[in-house]
DNA sequence: GTGAAAGCGCTAACAG
DNA sequence: CTGTTAGCGCTTTCAC
């Protein structure tokens, strides 16, 4: 009990459990006692009641009271699950930082922070509803029970969605299907006549959507289907050991279109494995840019839109939003690029 | 003018404006005005001026009023530099929640961010001296600015120390020295003669010390100094660089000690660029435990602690100063443990 | 249909 | 040495 379990204490409880008023209790918590001049004997009494019955401030209270009327606050907001590789993430934060400092002045600051949601309950996450918590955000790595929530809440403040298309809200996407293309072109000109996909168990609207269109591209031109070879997970060791399994078992594979980054990665280390040589047997393509595709061996060819570009336009659609009210559902496609490496 | 630059507009102003209560303003803006059954004409005069003020709004106010004075609302964050990268924060995270969801019920309940701020300049950060911001906080990845900033100043709340000594603070740290040693160790007992050292030019604490007792490892057995090896920054593009002019210079080297794991990666390209082979030629030491050693062609040796454990061990501190008042200094290290794999 | 007023928790100015 | 008070900006009864 002595942490607070029930009615949270406030300066209030404390001042009135010590028998002093709330400004002493305000004063030693922010050790500012000396310049008052407390009595020692008050200061000690306060700071073993504020240790006995756990107090936590409460920082909105704080802040609102800290608040210089001078400036404007905007608080920003990139929301993405734990599960997520943060990769991404760091760019789109370091991108957001960016834009917010060209526009930060005298009268106007912006804080920015990325908060985590447990893949499937964003709605939990406290102060989305009630608005509390930003004044704008982008959300990202959404699984489908947090797209139907959001399909279904109009949030009261601006919110861009990266990668997934939701009829309400500015969406910021690439071109799965184009994609998917792509990456199947440049494997069938690279001779591979049995190219393979590689994906996750559990896919996305957009890993389906290039997984879908590679191999649609790869039947209309070849006339058959290309293998799927699912991982268990999107890390590399899932990739690796599903590759592993593909090749062991003698199946045909001379072509190798990794859905995403950290797949790759462990495709490189299967073939690898099997003795074989990358593109010389089999070749790889991967998808966007991977933070360290330049320093894969040898370095991954890529398509996919940059994360830059992505970054981006979706950065600059929150800043808009921000300046109108009620932002309009948009969606904002960024072509896939293709950055032709060794691997291809 | 248009988007406040000045005085901020606040619910208030809007009523004013247009000439109705505070209480309409905020109907509208919770989209309420349907149950509230306002006048269009009114709800649009307002949403008029919304726009035309540029009004937004402050959720520290928003807060304070829809907090439930049920739950005690702890404020987590995890401060670091724009400038890192961001997986082991990303780490930090996963920790600092599965904890913090552990603790957390009914009347009790946290949040966590990440808050960046730009390298050398935390003092600057909003909120962190008025501790509006959080009822305890991570640091990591500071410059030395930041670390004379942290220690010159007592912060209300609870703080943990990444990787810096400071002598305030609570302080998680790895072992430099001992890292460089094991590092020492390592290449010379894989026979490398002339084992060099590879570091960004711009050195942290950890860094120069690990390089420092790493050079002197090599003194105390081979009896002279080993090179070296200065990168322009500490990103796999850099590493590569410095090693590439170093090789093709003709220098001596056949041991790689890469204090960071960036530049480990960069080194890989390097030697392999050169003709060179891992370990046969040249043998590469990394430091802690990239998310990906495993996955490097040689797979990676790594000497340092895991990042899991400094963790482990960070988060452990937060909540425990947290309970109590007045987190008391104190130095926890955390001892390197050595991953051999391929690469030496 | 709309307004007045209370109050979230906190701190600083002022008054003893 | 300490207490009283006002008010940060917002939303939600309650009253008209």
């Amino acid at each position: 009990m002595a942490r607070g379990e029930k009615r949270p204490v406030t300066v209030r409880t404390i001042a009135e459990h010590v028998g002093v008023s709330t400004a002493a209790v305000s004063t030693v918590l922010a050790n500012r006692h000396e310049e008052r001049r407390l009595a020692p004997a008050t200061v000690e009494k306060i700071r073993a009641a504020v240790r006995e019955l756990g107090y936590v401030p409460n920082v909105a209270a704080r802040r609102l009271r800290a608040h210089d009327p001078e400036v404007n606050h905007h608080e920003l907001g990139i929301l993405t699950t734990f599960e997520a590789p943060l990769f991404l993430v760091s760019r789109v934060l370091r991108q957001v930082q960016r834009m917010a400092d060209a526009r930060t002045g005298p009268g106007r600051r912006f804080s920015v922070s990325i908060d985590m949601f447990h893949a499937g309950r964003l709605r939990e996450m406290p102060g989305l509803l009630s608005a509390s918590r930003f004044n704008g955000v982008i959300v990202t790595n959404t699984l489908p029970e947090d797209d139907a929530f959001l399909a279904a809440t109009a949030l009261p403040y601006a919110v861009v969605v990266l990668g997934r298309r939701l009829p309400n809200h500015c969406c910021v996407l690439d071109t799965p299907g184009e994609i998917g293309r792509r990456a199947a072109e440049i494997l069938l000109k690279a001779d591979s006549r049995h190219p393979v996909v590689l994906t996750p168990a559990l896919l996305t609207q957009s890993t389906a959507e290039r997984a879908e269109a590679f191999v649609a591209a790869v039947r209309g031109q070849e006339g058959r289907d290309s293998a799927r070879v699912i991982a268990a997970g999107f890390t590399p060791a899932a990739g690796a050991e599903a590759l592993r399994a593909h090749l062991g078992a003698g199946l045909d594979c001379d072509g190798v279109f990794a859905v995403t980054d950290g797949l790759a990665l462990g495709a490189y280390q299967a073939i690898k494995d099997a003795g074989k040589g990358i593109p010389r047997d089999i070749a790889v393509v991967g998808v966007g840019d991977h933070e360290h595709a330049d320093f894969f061996d040898p370095p991954l060819t890529c398509v996919g839109p940059s994360n830059e570009a992505i970054v981006e336009q979706a950065v600059a659609q929150l800043f808009q939003l921000m300046g109108q009210r009620r932002g309009k559902a948009s969606e904002i496609f960024v072509p896939p690029s293709v950055v032709r490496r060794a691997s291809a």
